[in-house]
RNA sequence: GUGGCUGUAGCUCAGUUGGUUAGAGCGUCGGAUUGUGGUUCCGAAUGUCGGGGGUUCGAGUCCCCUCAGCCACCCCA
């Protein structure tokens, strides 16, 4: 083929390769995440990519209708890819009710497509980590959805986080006393802006846009005014919603939440009563969470979620209540990147055998597969060339160990062992099915584990 | 979807008011007397100057379009 023949290669806007320095934290991401729902007793489920459009576009705003992946089918069915993963959840809840039982508990880790803008964190293609409960209005799932985030953001190694909890029911109630509940989406919305916008311009946007006047704009901004620990922000609330029976019951709500994340040992240093955050997505009907990270607040939230009481009305007349979050996986990459907190290991193996002598080649696939049997990943260098260059290689690739035997370890039925590290070198016996050099490997790999 | 900024070797960049064969550092690859990497020394390769069109005797340098990245709005993971 002719040079100018050649396809440039390449990758449509917002879709990315993963090369394996990033593919391995992505995957060790996933697994924390997997190991974490688990541990609540939540069980994988797995929905296609693709759904008719009516189910996407059911419950979807305008804003969610226009970054819809959506096309017809080789029959000309309206299709549209998945944009995030509980509506599909409400529609598979809602197929499969009967078979499933209630309360059920499902983390699903999958691809999701979103065709709007670009930005540093935020891609067309990204994977989220959902977990969700379907079935119970409990607040016993609002505690326990706080807690998988905590325990999330821990066993992922960040330290430096704070969940943000507010109530949709808080906030309707103030605008139901302040008369303001129809034009309650652009409060909010414009609410939401507080932190990134100063609050005489946020006022100004509920008078403009939202068609408040400005008493009432002040009435809605004295609640994000609130600040210190939550049970200060707790108790300045109450004043605020006094009369509103849906105001009262969020407050009371927050509060029982709040006692049951102290009482489950989460320090209150990781908790931001934050009565500003609204969410855009408009299923929400209770509580709400959004993840910060401390050192890097500007990518935005990297686990959001929050309860929904009528989710999957659109589908089945029976009730099927719900709450749960979303661990966006690759904006927390992004932001784990530029953090510098993503460990440059480009090999998922530690043991690298060198092809040293081509004529005992056998016997490094023997000792491969002795060492792999313990559970140790192990690679055998494909050629053999020169040592130095397959040291080199083990070196670049992030190996821990190197397996070299010639001649003169066959002759005394041993085997070197080399830490890449430290340099130093040893030598373990092959006696008796490698047991010791076996023993050796795994207590040089125990030593320097995370 | 709207607006702004950017685009030169794998990476970070330099490239004078448009002027002859486009540069550096890092990285990559090879070598420094035959079985030991990460340091050092020597050497080598690599660019259709994001892509297309235009202005000009002549464009990496100017203009238009397009693609991609970044930022803001919007929205969100």
């Amino acid at each position: 083929m002719s040079k100018s023949n050649l396809i440039t290669p390449r990758t449509l806007k917002g879709f990315r390769d993963f090369l394996p320095e990033l593919m391995i934290p992505r995957e060790h991401l996933m697994e924390t995440a997997r190991r974490v729902y688990r541990s609540y007793g939540f069980s994988p489920i797995d929905t296609p990519a693709l759904e008719h459009l009516e189910i996407l576009k059911g419950k979807g705003s305008e804003e969610t209708d226009k970054q819809l992946y959506e096309f017809e089918d080789k029959k000309g069915r309206p299709v549209g890819m998945r944009f995030d993963l509980t509506v599909p959840l409400a529609r598979f809840v809602a197929q499969h009710a009967s078979e499933l039982g209630m309360p059920f508990k499902r983390y699903h880790i999958a691809t999701v497509w979103r065709g709007e803008n670009t930005q540093r964190g935020r891609y067309r293609e990204f994977m989220q980590c959902d977990f969700d409960t379907i079935g119970t209005k409990s607040v016993a799932a609002d505690i326990e959805t706080a807690l998988v985030i905590h325990d999330l953001m821990h066993a992922i190694g960040i330290t430096k986080f704070k969940i943000h909890i507010n109530n949709r029911q808080v906030l309707n109630g103030l605008l139901e006393r302040l008369d303001l509940l129809e034009q309650s989406t652009a409060i909010l919305r414009a609410l939401d802006k507080l932190g990134k916008v100063d609050a005489d311009k946020v006022a100004a946007e509920m008078v403009a846009v939202a068609g408040a006047t400005e008493a009432q704009a002040r009435d809605v901004l004295s609640l994000a005014a609130l600040q210190g620990e939550p049970s200060s922000v707790l108790a300045g609330l109450a004043p605020l919603v006094a009369g509103s029976q849906r105001g009262e019951a969020g407050v009371e709500r927050l509060h029982e939440l709040l006692t049951g994340i102290k009482a489950a040992g989460v320090s209150d240093a990781r908790i931001h009563l934050d009565v500003a955050i609204a969410r855009g997505l408009d299923y929400y009907t209770g509580v709400i969470f959004e993840t910060f990270l401390e050192d890097l607040p500007g990518i935005g939230s990297v686990c959001s979620g929050g309860r929904y009481d009528n989710l999957a009305e659109l589908y089945t007349k029976a009730e099927l209540p719900g709450i749960g979050a979303s661990l966006g996986l690759d904006r927390l990459l992004a932001a784990l990147e530029e953090l510098n907190l993503v460990e440059k290991v480009r090999t998922p193996a530690p043991v690298l055998i060198a092809y040293f002598d081509s004529a005992r080649f056998e016997d490094y696939l023997r000792l491969a597969a002795r060492v792999r049997s313990t559970g140790v990943g192990v690679e055998v260098y494909p050629e053999a060339i020169k040592l130095g260059q397959q040291l080199k290689y083990a070196d670049r690739r992030g190996f821990r160990l190197a397996l070299i035997a010639g001649d003169r370890e066959f002759a005394s039925n041993t085997c070197q062992i080399k830490d890449l590290a430290s340099g130093a070198s040893s030598e373990a016996s092959l006696a008796s099915n490698a047991d010791e050099l076996v023993e050796r490997i795994l207590a040089i790999l125990a030593e320097n584990a995370d």
